[in-house]
DNA sequence: AATGAAACGCAAAGCCG
DNA sequence: CGGCTTTGCGTTTCATT
């Protein structure tokens, strides 16, 4: 889909605050309510704009320590892989999943109460797929962390 | 704050779906709409609902290309990692930025078009903060990314 | 055909029992 | 704390260019 910088703006916007008024997005970019309002559907339609989320506090919701796990294996078949996939998706503490160029092959980002809590789902980790080398780094601090993607390349 | 089992429901249907009418969540957890509002309110008040926000399709906005950023450095001093911080703060391409234990100081994640692009942000970066151990992996596939955090700690 | 203005309906926010 | 009222916003329709 082509964006214009209109659709520019309003995706930054929305993107900081989902609960912006479309009034207000309206009179920012200097739009009428309704074609404003046209423009953000019709980035919804196209998905530009997946979904409307709330954010949660992890300290408050217990969670306030990050783990990066990396994972290194020698068995690369379909098989195995379909299977470790399905069980990381099921693990609600794995919130970043990605496979990875270079040395390391599998790249967790994982967000638990505490050291305890870590190694409980390290044990599920290597029990439900046969994992060996899987290496763990913790965040001592979360310095920046934004859901808004830049949008100076669209 | 301390949070029950209906307060739980509500955080977890609204961080999967911000826009969910406050009659639909009434009726999840067995409430009047108008308490079920309160609580909500209370939630947001209380910081652990943090932000509405809106999430962006990363291929629509070109930025396709996830690169994990790890940075050893010897200096320590304050007046370094002031400057440092607020280099990467001000870099929109970086979107996850921690402080780390073991053997790396800091794990930066930075979304980007393609290769020449991390480039450019690459040389920013060095450039900014005199950084010299710098190693970049590139992810090759997002198999999982959410903003929903587990609930079963609290 | 595209845009803006104005009416409609629904959901959110305030009030009172 | 639950039900009712009102207000304001999102959505739709219609008129206008």
């Amino acid at each position: 889909m082509k964006l214009d910088s209109i659709d520019k703006r309003l995706i930054e916007a929305l993107q900081h605050n989902a609960e912006t008024p479309v009034a207000e997005l309206a009179d920012a970019v200097g739009l009428s309510q309704t074609s404003c309002w046209r423009r953000v559907q019709r980035l919804k339609d196209a998905g530009v704009l997946r979904a409307s989320v709330m954010l949660v506090d992890r300290h408050q919701v217990n969670v306030g320590v990050t783990v990066f796990v990396s994972v290194r294996t020698s068995t690369h078949s379909q098989d195995w892989f379909d299977r470790f996939h399905a069980a990381v998706q099921a693990i609600p503490e794995v919130v970043e999943f990605y496979r990875m160029s270079g040395d390391v092959d599998y790249l967790l980002r994982v967000v638990v109460p505490d050291i305890a809590a870590y190694d409980q789902v390290y044990k599920r980790l290597i029990r439900d797929t046969q994992l060996s080398d899987v290496s763990s780094s913790f965040a001592m601090e979360e310095l920046k962390f934004t859901t808004a993607l830049p949008l100076s390349y669209v």
